[in-house]
DNA sequence: CATGTATTTTGACCTAGATCAAACGCAATT
DNA sequence: AATTGCGTTTGATCTAGGTCAAAATACATG
Protein backbone atom coordinates (compact mmCIF):
# COMPACT_ATOMS: atom_id res chain seq x y z
CA UNK A 1 0.00 0.00 0.00
CA UNK A 2 0.95 3.30 -0.98
CA UNK A 3 1.16 6.22 1.23
CA UNK A 4 1.82 10.51 1.74
CA UNK A 5 2.85 10.17 -2.27
CA UNK A 6 3.25 13.64 -4.08
CA UNK A 7 1.37 14.45 -7.19
CA UNK A 8 4.62 14.88 -9.22
CA UNK A 9 7.03 11.73 -7.69
CA UNK A 10 4.10 9.23 -7.40
CA UNK A 11 6.75 6.40 -6.86
CA UNK A 12 5.46 3.23 -8.37
CA UNK A 13 5.34 -0.77 -7.88
CA UNK A 14 6.03 -2.44 -10.80
CA UNK A 15 4.32 -5.32 -8.66
CA UNK A 16 0.85 -3.75 -8.85
CA UNK A 17 1.19 -2.25 -12.02
CA UNK A 18 -1.79 -3.90 -14.13
CA UNK A 19 0.17 -3.82 -17.15
CA UNK A 20 2.60 -5.83 -15.82
CA UNK A 21 1.72 -8.86 -18.32
CA UNK A 22 2.97 -6.52 -20.60
CA UNK A 23 5.45 -3.98 -19.67
CA UNK A 24 9.02 -4.40 -18.17
CA UNK A 25 8.11 -7.52 -15.42
CA UNK A 26 6.80 -9.71 -18.05
CA UNK A 27 8.82 -13.09 -17.61
CA UNK A 28 9.71 -12.55 -14.14
CA UNK A 29 8.72 -14.67 -11.12
CA UNK A 30 7.03 -12.88 -7.84
CA UNK A 31 9.90 -13.51 -6.06
CA UNK A 32 12.02 -11.27 -8.82
CA UNK A 33 8.81 -8.74 -9.15
CA UNK A 34 9.59 -7.41 -6.15
CA UNK A 35 12.91 -6.60 -6.35
CA UNK A 36 12.21 -4.67 -9.72
CA UNK A 37 9.65 -2.74 -7.29
CA UNK A 38 13.56 -1.28 -5.70
CA UNK A 39 13.32 0.53 -8.91
CA UNK A 40 12.55 4.18 -8.09
CA UNK A 41 10.00 4.65 -11.10
CA UNK A 42 8.54 7.64 -11.34
CA UNK A 43 5.30 8.56 -12.68
CA UNK A 44 4.50 11.70 -14.60
CA UNK A 45 1.16 13.16 -16.23
CA UNK A 46 1.89 14.43 -19.44
CA UNK A 47 -1.40 16.56 -21.77
CA UNK A 48 -1.38 16.22 -25.36
CA UNK A 49 1.37 18.05 -27.29
CA UNK A 50 3.75 17.81 -24.10
CA UNK A 51 7.52 16.80 -24.98
CA UNK A 52 8.56 13.26 -23.14
CA UNK A 53 11.89 14.44 -24.82
CA UNK A 54 13.39 16.34 -27.13
CA UNK A 55 15.98 15.15 -29.13
CA UNK A 56 19.43 16.46 -27.52
CA UNK A 57 18.61 16.10 -24.62
CA UNK A 58 20.74 14.01 -22.42
CA UNK A 59 19.57 10.34 -21.66
CA UNK A 60 19.17 9.29 -18.47
CA UNK A 61 15.80 6.93 -18.09
CA UNK A 62 13.64 4.69 -19.96
CA UNK A 63 9.98 5.41 -19.80
CA UNK A 64 7.09 2.75 -19.90
CA UNK A 65 3.71 4.10 -20.87
CA UNK A 66 0.96 3.31 -18.38
CA UNK A 67 -1.95 5.23 -20.61
CA UNK A 68 -2.47 6.96 -23.56
CA UNK A 69 -0.43 7.57 -26.75
CA UNK A 70 2.62 8.86 -28.18
CA UNK A 71 4.86 9.36 -31.12
CA UNK A 72 8.69 9.74 -31.92
CA UNK A 73 9.93 11.88 -34.45
CA UNK A 74 13.33 12.84 -35.88
CA UNK A 75 13.69 15.70 -37.44
CA UNK A 76 16.15 16.48 -40.30
CA UNK A 77 18.10 19.47 -40.50
CA UNK A 78 16.50 21.07 -43.35
CA UNK A 79 13.18 20.74 -41.98
CA UNK A 80 11.69 17.45 -42.92
CA UNK A 81 10.52 14.88 -40.49
CA UNK A 82 9.73 11.13 -40.49
CA UNK A 83 7.42 9.71 -37.40
CA UNK A 84 9.19 6.70 -36.06
CA UNK A 85 6.45 5.34 -34.14
CA UNK A 86 3.56 5.67 -32.40
CA UNK A 87 3.65 4.06 -29.14
CA UNK A 88 0.80 2.81 -26.75
CA UNK A 89 0.44 1.66 -23.36
CA UNK A 90 3.30 -1.46 -21.85
CA UNK A 91 5.28 0.17 -24.17
CA UNK A 92 8.80 1.07 -23.39
CA UNK A 93 10.60 4.06 -25.39
CA UNK A 94 13.82 6.01 -25.12
CA UNK A 95 16.34 3.10 -26.41
CA UNK A 96 17.74 4.74 -29.43
CA UNK A 97 19.69 7.22 -26.97
CA UNK A 98 21.22 4.51 -25.06
CA UNK A 99 24.21 4.49 -27.71
CA UNK A 100 25.46 7.90 -27.63
CA UNK A 101 23.77 9.08 -24.09
CA UNK A 102 21.82 11.60 -25.88
CA UNK A 103 18.12 11.40 -27.33
CA UNK A 104 18.25 11.05 -31.30
CA UNK A 105 14.67 11.87 -31.62
CA UNK A 106 11.80 13.77 -30.25
CA UNK A 107 9.01 12.04 -27.93
CA UNK A 108 5.60 13.76 -27.91
CA UNK A 109 2.35 12.67 -26.17
CA UNK A 110 -0.78 12.35 -28.57
CA UNK A 111 -3.05 12.63 -25.86
CA UNK A 112 -2.78 13.01 -21.83
CA UNK A 113 -0.64 10.04 -20.87
CA UNK A 114 0.88 8.91 -17.91
CA UNK A 115 4.70 7.24 -17.84
CA UNK A 116 6.54 5.50 -15.53
CA UNK A 117 10.62 6.78 -15.47
CA UNK A 118 12.93 4.41 -14.87
CA UNK A 119 16.37 5.41 -14.74
CA UNK A 120 18.55 2.99 -16.54
CA UNK A 121 21.44 3.39 -14.51
CA UNK A 122 19.88 1.26 -11.65
CA UNK A 123 17.76 -0.66 -14.68
CA UNK A 124 21.16 -2.27 -15.69
CA UNK A 125 22.09 -2.95 -12.18
CA UNK A 126 19.21 -4.61 -11.35
CA UNK A 127 19.27 -6.91 -14.59
CA UNK A 128 22.86 -7.67 -13.48
CA UNK A 129 20.85 -9.52 -10.31
CA UNK A 130 18.12 -10.86 -12.46
CA UNK A 131 19.30 -12.75 -15.51
CA UNK A 132 15.15 -12.79 -16.44
CA UNK A 133 15.23 -9.42 -16.26
CA UNK A 134 18.21 -9.00 -18.10
CA UNK A 135 17.07 -10.97 -20.71
CA UNK A 136 13.67 -9.29 -21.27
CA UNK A 137 15.37 -5.93 -21.11
CA UNK A 138 17.24 -7.30 -24.42
CA UNK A 139 14.35 -8.58 -25.84
CA UNK A 140 12.89 -5.47 -25.70
CA UNK A 141 15.67 -3.48 -27.72
CA UNK A 142 15.87 -6.55 -29.87
CA UNK A 143 12.12 -5.81 -30.64
CA UNK A 144 12.33 -3.17 -31.81
CA UNK A 145 15.17 -3.75 -34.28
CA UNK A 146 12.92 -6.17 -35.84
CA UNK A 147 10.10 -3.75 -35.81
CA UNK A 148 12.15 -1.09 -37.45
CA UNK A 149 13.11 -3.80 -39.96
CA UNK A 150 9.61 -4.53 -40.56
CA UNK A 151 8.99 -0.57 -41.48
CA UNK A 152 11.77 -0.94 -44.01
CA UNK A 153 10.15 -3.36 -45.55
CA UNK A 154 6.92 -1.43 -45.61
CA UNK A 155 8.77 1.68 -46.94
CA UNK A 156 11.07 -0.12 -49.34
CA UNK A 157 8.61 -2.23 -50.87
CA UNK A 158 5.46 -1.56 -50.69
CA UNK A 159 2.41 0.70 -52.30
CA UNK A 160 0.39 3.04 -50.68
CA UNK A 161 -2.63 0.84 -50.08
CA UNK A 162 -0.95 -2.23 -48.64
CA UNK A 163 0.73 0.63 -45.96
CA UNK A 164 -2.44 1.32 -44.71
CA UNK A 165 -3.84 -1.71 -44.61
CA UNK A 166 -0.42 -2.61 -42.55
CA UNK A 167 -0.88 -0.02 -40.35
CA UNK A 168 -4.61 -0.22 -39.31
CA UNK A 169 -3.71 -4.01 -38.95
CA UNK A 170 -0.90 -3.67 -36.47
CA UNK A 171 -2.67 -0.56 -34.71
CA UNK A 172 -5.78 -3.57 -34.20
CA UNK A 173 -3.39 -6.08 -33.08
CA UNK A 174 -1.90 -3.93 -30.66
CA UNK A 175 -5.57 -2.58 -29.24
CA UNK A 176 -6.47 -6.58 -29.40
CA UNK A 177 -3.63 -7.30 -27.14
CA UNK A 178 -4.23 -4.25 -24.53
CA UNK A 179 -7.80 -5.40 -23.99
CA UNK A 180 -9.21 -3.43 -26.62
CA UNK A 181 -11.32 -3.70 -29.40
CA UNK A 182 -9.78 -5.23 -32.05
CA UNK A 183 -12.17 -4.38 -35.06
CA UNK A 184 -12.65 -0.59 -34.55
CA UNK A 185 -10.69 2.17 -32.13
CA UNK A 186 -10.31 5.81 -32.70
CA UNK A 187 -7.15 7.12 -34.13
CA UNK A 188 -5.06 9.29 -32.24
CA UNK A 189 -2.69 10.83 -35.13
CA UNK A 190 -3.59 13.05 -37.60
CA UNK A 191 -3.41 12.34 -41.49
CA UNK A 192 -0.30 14.02 -41.88
CA UNK A 193 1.54 12.05 -38.69
CA UNK A 194 0.17 8.87 -40.34
CA UNK A 195 1.80 10.49 -43.74
CA UNK A 196 5.37 10.65 -41.95
CA UNK A 197 5.68 7.69 -40.54
CA UNK A 198 4.43 5.73 -43.66
CA UNK A 199 6.05 7.64 -46.02
CA UNK A 200 2.93 9.37 -47.69
CA UNK A 201 1.76 12.60 -48.36
CA UNK A 202 -1.66 13.45 -46.10
CA UNK A 203 -3.47 13.94 -49.20
CA UNK A 204 -2.52 10.12 -49.96
CA UNK A 205 -3.41 8.95 -46.96
CA UNK A 206 -6.59 10.39 -47.15
CA UNK A 207 -7.40 9.27 -50.82
CA UNK A 208 -6.26 5.42 -50.07
CA UNK A 209 -8.38 5.14 -46.98
CA UNK A 210 -11.11 6.52 -48.36
CA UNK A 211 -10.21 4.00 -51.13
CA UNK A 212 -10.26 1.40 -48.49
CA UNK A 213 -13.30 2.29 -47.76
CA UNK A 214 -15.39 2.17 -50.56
CA UNK A 215 -13.57 -1.20 -51.57
CA UNK A 216 -15.43 -2.33 -48.26
CA UNK A 217 -12.77 -3.22 -46.26
CA UNK A 218 -13.20 -0.33 -43.66
CA UNK A 219 -15.49 2.42 -42.55
CA UNK A 220 -14.01 5.82 -41.69
CA UNK A 221 -15.34 8.63 -40.09
CA UNK A 222 -12.71 11.34 -39.52
CA UNK A 223 -10.72 9.61 -36.65
CA UNK A 224 -12.72 6.13 -35.90
CA UNK A 225 -11.73 3.54 -37.82
CA UNK A 226 -13.86 -0.17 -38.28
CA UNK A 227 -12.12 -2.75 -39.77
CA UNK A 228 -14.74 -4.66 -41.79
CA UNK A 229 -13.08 -7.06 -43.55
CA UNK A 230 -9.91 -8.16 -41.79
CA UNK A 231 -9.31 -10.95 -44.09
CA UNK A 232 -9.04 -9.19 -46.85
CA UNK A 233 -6.90 -6.72 -45.03
CA UNK A 234 -4.81 -9.18 -44.38
CA UNK A 235 -4.60 -10.24 -47.94
CA UNK A 236 -3.50 -7.23 -49.12
CA UNK A 237 -0.26 -7.25 -47.21
CA UNK A 238 0.13 -10.56 -47.88
CA UNK A 239 0.37 -11.86 -44.38
CA UNK A 240 -1.52 -14.53 -42.71
CA UNK A 241 -3.80 -13.06 -39.62
CA UNK A 242 -1.33 -15.00 -37.19
CA UNK A 243 1.59 -13.22 -37.63
CA UNK A 244 2.17 -10.34 -36.26
CA UNK A 245 3.35 -7.13 -38.45
CA UNK B 1 49.89 -17.30 -28.93
CA UNK B 2 47.48 -19.80 -29.92
CA UNK B 3 48.92 -23.52 -31.26
CA UNK B 4 46.63 -26.16 -31.91
CA UNK B 5 43.91 -25.21 -33.58
CA UNK B 6 41.70 -26.89 -35.88
CA UNK B 7 40.42 -24.89 -39.19
CA UNK B 8 36.33 -25.05 -38.30
CA UNK B 9 36.94 -24.35 -34.22
CA UNK B 10 39.80 -21.83 -33.56
CA UNK B 11 39.12 -20.20 -31.13
CA UNK B 12 39.83 -16.66 -31.12
CA UNK B 13 40.78 -14.22 -28.47
CA UNK B 14 39.49 -10.70 -27.91
CA UNK B 15 42.29 -9.04 -26.32
CA UNK B 16 44.65 -10.30 -29.55
CA UNK B 17 42.14 -9.20 -31.95
CA UNK B 18 42.92 -5.94 -34.37
CA UNK B 19 39.36 -5.15 -34.15
CA UNK B 20 38.87 -4.63 -30.60
CA UNK B 21 38.91 -0.87 -31.03
CA UNK B 22 35.52 -1.28 -33.72
CA UNK B 23 33.97 -4.44 -32.09
CA UNK B 24 32.72 -6.40 -29.13
CA UNK B 25 35.30 -5.04 -26.47
CA UNK B 26 35.54 -1.04 -26.96
CA UNK B 27 35.78 0.88 -23.41
CA UNK B 28 36.94 -2.52 -21.59
CA UNK B 29 39.94 -2.18 -19.43
CA UNK B 30 42.42 -4.98 -20.52
CA UNK B 31 41.99 -6.68 -17.19
CA UNK B 32 38.03 -6.68 -18.67
CA UNK B 33 39.22 -7.65 -21.83
CA UNK B 34 41.20 -10.59 -20.51
CA UNK B 35 37.71 -11.14 -18.99
CA UNK B 36 36.27 -11.47 -22.21
CA UNK B 37 38.63 -14.27 -24.03
CA UNK B 38 36.90 -16.43 -21.68
CA UNK B 39 34.11 -16.58 -23.75
CA UNK B 40 34.12 -19.54 -26.15
CA UNK B 41 34.10 -17.37 -29.18
CA UNK B 42 34.22 -19.57 -32.62
CA UNK B 43 36.18 -18.40 -35.61
CA UNK B 44 34.50 -19.59 -39.17
CA UNK B 45 34.71 -18.94 -42.91
CA UNK B 46 32.36 -17.77 -45.00
CA UNK B 47 32.32 -18.37 -49.01
CA UNK B 48 30.63 -15.31 -51.10
CA UNK B 49 26.87 -16.57 -51.46
CA UNK B 50 27.35 -18.49 -48.27
CA UNK B 51 24.40 -17.87 -45.47
CA UNK B 52 25.69 -17.30 -41.95
CA UNK B 53 22.15 -17.79 -40.81
CA UNK B 54 18.96 -18.23 -42.31
CA UNK B 55 15.86 -16.60 -41.56
CA UNK B 56 13.80 -19.39 -39.26
CA UNK B 57 17.26 -20.58 -37.50
CA UNK B 58 16.94 -21.28 -34.08
CA UNK B 59 18.63 -18.05 -32.63
CA UNK B 60 21.89 -19.44 -30.70
CA UNK B 61 24.91 -16.73 -30.91
CA UNK B 62 25.60 -13.09 -32.06
CA UNK B 63 28.50 -12.90 -35.29
CA UNK B 64 30.94 -10.09 -35.03
CA UNK B 65 32.66 -9.83 -38.64
CA UNK B 66 36.36 -10.20 -38.61
CA UNK B 67 36.59 -9.46 -42.42
CA UNK B 68 34.53 -9.37 -45.28
CA UNK B 69 31.00 -8.21 -46.29
CA UNK B 70 27.47 -9.35 -45.35
CA UNK B 71 24.17 -8.50 -46.22
CA UNK B 72 20.82 -8.48 -44.15
CA UNK B 73 17.07 -9.13 -45.96
CA UNK B 74 14.19 -9.54 -44.88
CA UNK B 75 12.14 -12.15 -47.23
CA UNK B 76 8.09 -10.74 -47.45
CA UNK B 77 6.16 -14.22 -47.89
CA UNK B 78 5.48 -12.75 -51.60
CA UNK B 79 8.89 -13.10 -52.76
CA UNK B 80 9.52 -9.26 -52.28
CA UNK B 81 12.73 -8.60 -50.82
CA UNK B 82 14.61 -6.17 -48.92
CA UNK B 83 18.08 -5.62 -47.85
CA UNK B 84 18.03 -4.30 -44.55
CA UNK B 85 21.69 -3.96 -44.17
CA UNK B 86 25.46 -4.24 -45.10
CA UNK B 87 27.63 -5.36 -42.52
CA UNK B 88 31.59 -4.91 -42.71
CA UNK B 89 34.40 -6.05 -40.44
CA UNK B 90 34.25 -5.14 -36.47
CA UNK B 91 30.35 -4.80 -37.00
CA UNK B 92 27.94 -7.25 -34.94
CA UNK B 93 25.10 -9.14 -36.38
CA UNK B 94 21.99 -11.09 -34.92
CA UNK B 95 20.44 -8.67 -32.67
CA UNK B 96 17.21 -9.05 -34.27
CA UNK B 97 16.98 -12.80 -33.15
CA UNK B 98 17.36 -11.88 -29.73
CA UNK B 99 13.55 -11.04 -29.39
CA UNK B 100 11.84 -14.75 -30.77
CA UNK B 101 14.82 -16.81 -30.31
CA UNK B 102 15.10 -16.91 -34.23
CA UNK B 103 16.21 -15.14 -36.58
CA UNK B 104 13.93 -12.95 -38.36
CA UNK B 105 16.29 -12.36 -41.92
CA UNK B 106 18.69 -14.04 -43.48
CA UNK B 107 22.60 -12.88 -43.41
CA UNK B 108 24.55 -13.51 -46.78
CA UNK B 109 28.44 -12.81 -47.11
CA UNK B 110 28.92 -10.87 -50.34
CA UNK B 111 32.36 -11.90 -50.39
CA UNK B 112 34.92 -14.59 -48.43
CA UNK B 113 34.55 -13.67 -44.94
CA UNK B 114 35.78 -14.57 -41.28
CA UNK B 115 33.36 -14.28 -38.42
CA UNK B 116 33.64 -14.65 -34.93
CA UNK B 117 31.00 -16.64 -33.26
CA UNK B 118 29.75 -15.38 -30.01
CA UNK B 119 27.53 -17.42 -27.69
CA UNK B 120 24.92 -15.25 -26.54
CA UNK B 121 24.07 -16.94 -23.02
CA UNK B 122 27.64 -16.80 -22.52
CA UNK B 123 27.87 -12.97 -23.53
CA UNK B 124 24.66 -12.08 -21.13
CA UNK B 125 26.27 -14.01 -18.34
CA UNK B 126 29.65 -12.63 -18.80
CA UNK B 127 27.62 -8.82 -19.09
CA UNK B 128 26.33 -9.29 -15.89
CA UNK B 129 29.79 -9.56 -14.36
CA UNK B 130 31.27 -6.64 -16.72
CA UNK B 131 29.38 -3.88 -16.17
CA UNK B 132 31.29 -1.78 -19.51
CA UNK B 133 30.54 -5.02 -21.28
CA UNK B 134 26.67 -5.11 -20.50
CA UNK B 135 26.96 -1.44 -21.12
CA UNK B 136 28.33 -1.78 -24.82
CA UNK B 137 26.23 -4.33 -25.86
CA UNK B 138 23.00 -2.20 -24.71
CA UNK B 139 25.06 0.67 -26.90
CA UNK B 140 25.70 -1.89 -29.91
CA UNK B 141 21.76 -2.79 -30.03
CA UNK B 142 20.92 1.08 -29.06
CA UNK B 143 23.06 1.84 -32.72
CA UNK B 144 21.59 -0.47 -34.27
CA UNK B 145 17.99 1.10 -33.49
CA UNK B 146 19.54 4.60 -34.02
CA UNK B 147 21.01 3.30 -37.76
CA UNK B 148 17.18 1.92 -38.62
CA UNK B 149 15.69 5.18 -37.67
CA UNK B 150 18.41 6.69 -40.04
CA UNK B 151 17.06 4.21 -42.78
CA UNK B 152 13.43 4.86 -41.82
CA UNK B 153 14.02 8.86 -42.81
CA UNK B 154 15.80 8.13 -45.67
CA UNK B 155 12.91 6.14 -47.51
CA UNK B 156 10.16 7.63 -45.57
CA UNK B 157 10.82 11.30 -46.81
CA UNK B 158 14.40 11.64 -49.54
CA UNK B 159 14.72 11.41 -53.30
CA UNK B 160 17.05 8.82 -55.27
CA UNK B 161 19.77 11.36 -55.74
CA UNK B 162 20.08 11.83 -51.98
CA UNK B 163 19.26 8.18 -50.71
CA UNK B 164 22.34 7.62 -53.02
CA UNK B 165 24.75 9.94 -51.51
CA UNK B 166 23.63 9.24 -48.18
CA UNK B 167 24.64 5.51 -49.06
CA UNK B 168 27.88 6.24 -50.45
CA UNK B 169 28.76 8.78 -47.67
CA UNK B 170 27.75 5.77 -44.96
CA UNK B 171 30.08 3.76 -46.80
CA UNK B 172 32.77 6.23 -46.91
CA UNK B 173 32.55 6.80 -43.28
CA UNK B 174 32.75 3.01 -42.19
CA UNK B 175 35.60 2.48 -45.01
CA UNK B 176 37.34 5.28 -43.16
CA UNK B 177 36.90 4.18 -39.61
CA UNK B 178 38.51 1.09 -40.55
CA UNK B 179 41.45 2.73 -42.20
CA UNK B 180 40.39 2.42 -45.79
CA UNK B 181 40.48 4.59 -47.93
CA UNK B 182 37.19 7.49 -47.74
CA UNK B 183 37.17 8.46 -51.30
CA UNK B 184 37.98 5.51 -53.35
CA UNK B 185 36.30 2.08 -52.77
CA UNK B 186 35.37 -1.05 -54.48
CA UNK B 187 30.85 -1.90 -53.74
CA UNK B 188 30.26 -5.29 -52.62
CA UNK B 189 26.85 -5.36 -53.50
CA UNK B 190 24.84 -5.09 -57.23
CA UNK B 191 22.81 -2.13 -58.20
CA UNK B 192 20.12 -4.57 -57.73
CA UNK B 193 21.02 -5.22 -53.60
CA UNK B 194 21.56 -1.63 -53.60
CA UNK B 195 17.88 -0.59 -54.91
CA UNK B 196 16.61 -3.05 -52.62
CA UNK B 197 18.18 -1.35 -49.68
CA UNK B 198 17.24 2.18 -50.52
CA UNK B 199 13.83 1.33 -51.98
CA UNK B 200 14.75 2.11 -55.28
CA UNK B 201 14.75 -0.15 -58.94
CA UNK B 202 18.45 -1.12 -59.74
CA UNK B 203 17.73 0.76 -63.21
CA UNK B 204 17.33 3.93 -61.29
CA UNK B 205 19.98 3.18 -58.46
CA UNK B 206 22.34 2.92 -62.35
CA UNK B 207 20.34 5.97 -63.81
CA UNK B 208 21.33 8.12 -60.71
CA UNK B 209 24.64 7.04 -60.20
CA UNK B 210 25.38 7.62 -64.19
CA UNK B 211 23.78 11.44 -63.03
CA UNK B 212 25.73 11.94 -59.84
CA UNK B 213 29.17 11.29 -62.24
CA UNK B 214 27.61 13.40 -64.93
CA UNK B 215 27.43 16.14 -62.14
CA UNK B 216 31.01 15.92 -60.83
CA UNK B 217 30.10 14.54 -57.17
CA UNK B 218 31.41 11.08 -58.08
CA UNK B 219 33.28 8.71 -60.59
CA UNK B 220 31.82 5.37 -61.75
CA UNK B 221 33.60 2.34 -63.12
CA UNK B 222 31.31 -0.57 -62.52
CA UNK B 223 31.43 -1.60 -58.94
CA UNK B 224 34.65 1.12 -58.10
CA UNK B 225 33.50 4.66 -56.86
CA UNK B 226 35.30 7.38 -56.24
CA UNK B 227 33.75 10.30 -53.93
CA UNK B 228 35.30 13.14 -56.61
CA UNK B 229 33.29 16.29 -54.39
CA UNK B 230 32.17 15.65 -50.80
CA UNK B 231 31.26 18.69 -50.00
CA UNK B 232 28.51 18.88 -52.27
CA UNK B 233 27.74 14.93 -51.34
CA UNK B 234 26.84 16.35 -47.38
CA UNK B 235 25.12 19.38 -49.34
CA UNK B 236 23.11 17.15 -51.28
CA UNK B 237 21.71 15.16 -47.73
CA UNK B 238 21.41 18.38 -45.98
CA UNK B 239 23.95 17.52 -43.73
CA UNK B 240 27.49 18.36 -41.90
CA UNK B 241 30.31 16.26 -42.44
CA UNK B 242 30.68 16.12 -38.92
CA UNK B 243 27.38 14.10 -38.19
CA UNK B 244 27.70 10.40 -39.20
CA UNK B 245 24.68 9.36 -41.24
C1' DC C 1 -23.53 30.64 -30.49
C1' DA C 2 -20.39 32.74 -33.52
C1' DT C 3 -16.06 32.98 -35.22
C1' DG C 4 -11.53 31.51 -36.28
C1' DT C 5 -8.30 27.70 -36.95
C1' DA C 6 -6.83 23.15 -37.98
C1' DT C 7 -7.84 18.93 -40.26
C1' DT C 8 -9.74 16.28 -43.88
C1' DT C 9 -11.58 15.36 -48.35
C1' DT C 10 -11.72 15.71 -53.19
C1' DG C 11 -10.38 17.33 -57.77
C1' DA C 12 -7.05 18.48 -61.56
C1' DC C 13 -2.70 18.16 -62.96
C1' DC C 14 2.35 16.92 -62.84
C1' DT C 15 6.63 14.40 -62.03
C1' DA C 16 9.96 11.10 -60.05
C1' DG C 17 10.66 6.84 -60.41
C1' DA C 18 8.78 2.29 -62.22
C1' DT C 19 8.34 -0.65 -66.08
C1' DC C 20 9.54 -2.66 -70.39
C1' DA C 21 12.94 -3.46 -73.70
C1' DA C 22 17.25 -3.50 -75.94
C1' DA C 23 22.10 -3.16 -76.15
C1' DC C 24 26.49 -3.41 -73.85
C1' DG C 25 30.52 -4.94 -70.93
C1' DC C 26 33.00 -8.07 -68.51
C1' DA C 27 34.39 -12.43 -66.51
C1' DA C 28 34.32 -17.22 -66.64
C1' DT C 29 34.23 -21.39 -69.73
C1' DT C 30 35.01 -24.12 -73.91
C1' DA D 1 38.64 -16.34 -80.18
C1' DA D 2 33.98 -17.51 -79.54
C1' DT D 3 30.23 -18.51 -76.22
C1' DT D 4 27.53 -17.96 -72.32
C1' DG D 5 25.61 -15.50 -68.66
C1' DC D 6 25.11 -12.10 -65.41
C1' DG D 7 25.17 -7.39 -64.27
C1' DT D 8 24.84 -2.75 -65.96
C1' DT D 9 23.53 1.11 -68.81
C1' DT D 10 20.42 3.68 -71.50
C1' DG D 11 16.15 4.79 -73.92
C1' DA D 12 11.00 5.15 -74.32
C1' DT D 13 6.95 5.02 -72.06
C1' DC D 14 3.68 4.67 -68.07
C1' DT D 15 1.74 5.42 -63.50
C1' DA D 16 1.44 5.88 -58.44
C1' DG D 17 1.74 9.18 -55.72
C1' DG D 18 3.04 14.14 -55.22
C1' DT D 19 1.62 18.98 -55.70
C1' DC D 20 -1.49 22.71 -55.80
C1' DA D 21 -5.92 24.42 -54.86
C1' DA D 22 -10.49 24.69 -53.05
C1' DA D 23 -14.24 23.16 -50.49
C1' DA D 24 -16.05 20.70 -46.47
C1' DT D 25 -15.85 19.38 -41.82
C1' DA D 26 -14.46 19.30 -37.12
C1' DC D 27 -12.74 21.67 -33.17
C1' DA D 28 -11.58 25.35 -30.04
C1' DT D 29 -12.28 29.79 -27.84
C1' DG D 30 -14.33 34.14 -26.45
Amino acid sequence: MQNSVSALTLRIACSSCNLRELCLPVDLSNAELEHLDALTSIKRSYHRGDFLYRSGDKFTSLYAIRTGFFKTQVLHEDGREQVTGFQMAGEIIGLDAISSEIHACDAIALEDSEICELPFDQLEALSRELPALQRHLHKIMSREIVRDQGIMLLLGSMHAEERLAAFLLNLSQRFAARGYAANAFELRMTRQEIGSYLGLKLETVSRTLSQLQSNGLITVHNKSIELSDVRRLFDLVGQHPAAPL
